[in-house]
DNA sequence: TTAAATAGCTGTAGTCACTACAGATAGACG
DNA sequence: CGTCTATCTGTAGTGACTACAGCTATTTAA
């Protein structure tokens, strides 16, 4: 049986971290010692393991969900694992499409900034005109939304 | 004299957003009408612009402020301004990379999944078990964080 | 055996950059 | 004058944690 710290330090996973995931149902309440804190086994392990790659992996807490549940049936839906995989490929691909966009965007920038102290500061003018921009920047493709 | 529901449509802003930018002091607080409603004047509109476009270019709130008070300098320091926007390119630059490898990691996992109803979903069984990944892939990078 | 050090408990609030609402007032138009 | 839309303030919610306060449990050393 695993204390909370050391199922963190299994699972490379903050000890507040486990506690909200179990506050969030994502993983189930373990049994608790006579003092009342938390005894983990294999199988908390073995979950927390595969919430926290899936997190590495960028996927939600929701989809995490999601594939849990997928994981959990006895005769596995590959096919809806695969798709929600597939979605979610698809989405950080478009992300790095538009932060490639964004980093040319910004190098553009850069360039016509030739440094020191000058009224005409090429950065802060392309800031204050969007027209001087080649592309559209939607704000959601870049910030951190996926 | 705009009203803010003008000023909304005149930079593409919501109008919550622009309370928002005044609560937190990144907008000034403009003047008012008899009636207490804000009544904007250009200058407003192009601060608000370049907020907006910095915010589109993936820069922080923090950094947007800081970028205003270059810009506001009677002799703007160039340099600075350039070192700030370097930074941040390098690490949406940063962030492009992180996600490529994510991608190409959630490919490998993608492929190794036939579809179907099989008890060997190679997705879930990577999911569960990070050594059967490349690489690593620290979270900070690929979560929103900039 | 006991004291100290470490680990764990619950509950709340903070992060970021907004967004959404509730309940009130202002202004524009016919 | 009535109606409709716009605006006002203030608060709470988002996602995925993180940090803290004030307490209790457990472990280790003396």
């Amino acid at each position: 049986m695993l204390s909370i710290g050391e199922l963190s330090r299994a699972t490379d996973c903050k000890v507040e971290t486990i506690r909200y995931y179990e506050k969030i149902g994502l993983m189930p309440e373990p049994a608790r010692s006579a003092g009342n804190q938390r005894r983990y086994g294999e199988r908390h392990r073995d979950r927390l393991h595969f919430i926290r790659h899936s997190r590495q992996l960028g996927f939600r807490i929701e989809a995490i969900r999601e594939l849990l549940a997928l994981s959990d049936q006895e005769h596995r839906d590959c096919a809806a694992v695969d798709a929600l995989a597939r979605r979610h490929r698809d989405a950080v691909d478009d992300r790095i499409g538009a932060l490639c966009a964004l980093r040319d965007e910004l190098d553009r920038m850069i360039k016509g900034c030739a440094g020191g102290d000058v009224a005409h500061c090429g950065v802060i003018e392309v800031l204050g005109d969007h027209r001087l921009c080649r592309n559209d920047h939607p704000l959601e493709a870049v910030a951190g939304k996926q």
